[in-house]
RNA sequence: GCGCCUGUAGCUCAGGUGGAUAGAGCAGCUGCCUUCUAAGCAGCGGGCCAGAGGUUCGAAUCCUCUCAGGCGCGCCA
């Protein structure tokens, strides 16, 4: 339990006890918050106010009577004070014991700190990305990847076990499309000038994707009939570009544990045989040709096609298959990530999963709006139309991996992000990245400093002599650290670390400011040594829940 | 027209079950390096939380409506 649940659960123990004397409508959940203002103390809650509600009794008597029954609940073990506030707050103030035995945790743990329990073993597939093997990803797909990859790194922490797979769209009218593009285009570098299809890829990656080609098989198709050689071309277009897909990410530092192409679903049978399940329950019909899902009966804004008229399987048909595999494959949980431009399908996929025998309360679907790119304060341009969209690699050559991932995680998914690229450059306090990696490599400074005088980190440190307000408001600072992982894993919202490491650089940039850790005397000097290596810990693993490096030097 | 997301300082955004005096960075101005990294710190100014109703001890937060922006509404993926 982080500090936050073990103060929670004295509440809510001694909540119980006297839910006896006072009637069973006096238990309540209770939560607790961290008050705006110190003066309230270092945790609040209204149980108190919640409880008299319920009883119809007036709110400051029960919190006198909740707060004596928290105090002997605690027994003195980490509770300083307890004040009753305002209409009937409970305002608890902790030891400053308390904030060292954390911070002597932290220290214990190490890089494991923050870690819980929490997810209990739940078995999640984590989808993301999953972009279409006919380009090369943009900044949006980043966005997509650099959420999903926390996540995944977020609930691994906190005791999920998490599988991430990207899911190929490798059949299909795109990559028919695709596979007609590159014959275009090769057919052009090989002196026939051809005209595109008519919805045909034109971005400039085609062309240079054309002379690959060429350069790997001459001239050969040149002349060659196009539904002859239209699979070769299919292919090796979807690889390539698969190929660069995959380098991107590998650069992004985001990590698959599957690659899941559609083609298999297909081949195994799964897409006609999910489609012969919701046959079987009666939720199919036949209309002008094609076979429709009853899903407007389900939630859905109108039914869907799952066979064409031609006897082909939609894209939607063997999405259902793809998620009735993964439930079949026994996860607890599904969550993918998509771009908010699909939330429209969200409606028709739970449908059909509810149809397939309940399975739509596993899934859960994160919408992640979009991106601009802002340089100098304005936006760059950018149209998918023309095919000159700005590349994710673009991206990462120009502001790094580590900027890219920290930038595109400090806004929560649900908004629409303005990637401002040239404070992503910046080598200033305004650039949060190097606010936080600064802190880092300033306390890997202290201890090379350190090392240089001779002074090592003894075991048992004397934390306790650190009662300065600045340090015990540093300790509170680090102790807040798995409270944060764990709400973040919660609310499936990985914005929370970098916010909160900010803050934790700034609480320990402002003491570096005004303390020495180095220097005075030899007691002090080794707790504020051990401060200092808890803080280090707890931003670089942080860093490392949002895939940034902390460096040793900058 | 219907649906989803968003609307908080000049700009970009935080604001864990509804909680006490709404925060940060940027931009602007002013100070601080013979010291463990100035990629840092301190200070100043800045707000009708889009608007209107409602729910209640209490609303940026919940409900309804209006307005504004983004996205979606294919036998495309």
């Amino acid at each position: 339990m982080n500090i936050r649940e073990i103060v929670e659960s004295l509440v809510s123990s001694a909540a119980k006890r006297k839910a006896g004397e006072w009637g069973e409508d006096a238990d309540l959940p209770v939560f607790l918050e961290i008050p705006r203002q110190e003066a309230h103390g270092d945790f609040s809650t209204n149980a108190a106010m919640q409880i008299a509600r319920k009883l119809g009794r007036k709110p400051r008597p029960i919190a006198e009577e909740l707060a004596k029954a928290i105090r002997e609940e605690d027994g003195g073990r980490r509770i300083a004070s307890l004040e009753i506030a305002g209409p009937g707050f409970i305002n608890i103030v902790l030891s400053e014991k308390a904030w060292m035995e954390v911070v002597a945790q932290a220290l214990e743990k190490g890089d494991r700190f923050g870690e819980s329990s929490r997810g209990a073993g739940e078995r999640v597939h984590l989808e993301f990305v999953s972009a279409n093997p006919t380009g090369p990803l943009h900044v949006g797909h980043g966005r997509g990847a650099a959420v999903g990859d926390a996540l995944g790194r977020i609930l691994e922490f906190t005791g999920h076990v998490v599988v991430r797979e990207y899911y190929v769209n490798d059949v299909g009218n795109q990559m028919d499309n695709l596979g007609r593009s590159l014959l275009a285009r090769y057919r052009t570098e090989c002196g026939r000038p051809t005209e595109l299809p008519e919805d045909g890829y034109r971005g400039e990656y085609m062309i240079e994707l054309a002379r690959e080609f060429r350069a790997d098989h001459g001239d050969r198709y040149a002349d060659a009939p196009a539904e002859e050689v239209l699979p070769l071309f299919r292919k090796e277009a979807g690889d390539r570009i698969l190929a660069g897909i995959r380098e991107d990410l590998e650069t992004f530092r985001v990590r698959y544990d599957n690659w899941f192409p559609e083609r298999e679903l297909h081949a195994r049978g799964e897409v006609t045989g999910a489609v012969e399940e919701l046959r079987g329950q009666g939720l199919l019909y036949e209309s002008e040709g094609a076979t429709f899902l009853r899903s407007q009966e389900m939630g859905d804004e109108k039914d869907r096609v799952l066979v064409r008229a031609d006897g082909r399987t939609t894209y939607f048909a063997a999405d259902v298959a793809y998620h009735r595999h993964k439930v079949r494959e026994g996860y607890d949980r599904l969550i993918d990530i998509w771009g908010a431009d699909h939330h429209g399908y969200v409606a028709r996929l739970r449908a059909a999963l509810r149809a397939l025998g309940g399975a739509d309360s596993a899934l859960e679907v994160l919408l992640v709006q979009f991106v601009t790119l802002v340089r100098d304060g304005k936006p760059v341009q950018m149209s998918t139309r023309s095919g000159e969209f700005t590349t994710l690699r673009e991206v990462l050559e120009e502001v790094g991996t580590d900027a890219a991932r920290f930038f595109y995680l400090l806004r929560s998914y649900h908004t629409h992000l303005d990637f401002d690229l040239t404070l992503a450059k910046s080598q200033e306090r305004s650039n949060p990245v190097y606010y936080v990696q600064y802190a880092h490599a300033r306390i890997c400074s202290i201890f090379r400093e350190a090392e240089a005088r001779g002074v090592t980190l003894a075991g048992n440190p004397p934390i306790s002599i650190l009662t300065l307000p600045d340090e015990i408001r540093l300790m509170k600072a680090v102790a807040r650290f798995p409270d944060v992982v764990s709400e973040s894993a919660k609310s499936r919202e990985p914005h929370r670390i970098p916010f909160y490491l900010i803050e934790l650089a700034d609480q320990f940039h402002k003491f570096y400011q005004n303390h020495r850790f180095l220097g005075e005397t030899p007691e002090r000097t080794q707790a504020r040594m051990a401060l200092a290596r808890a803080v280090k810990t707890v931003v670089a693993t942080g860093l490392s829940l949002i895939g940034v490096t902390a460096p040793e030097t900058m």
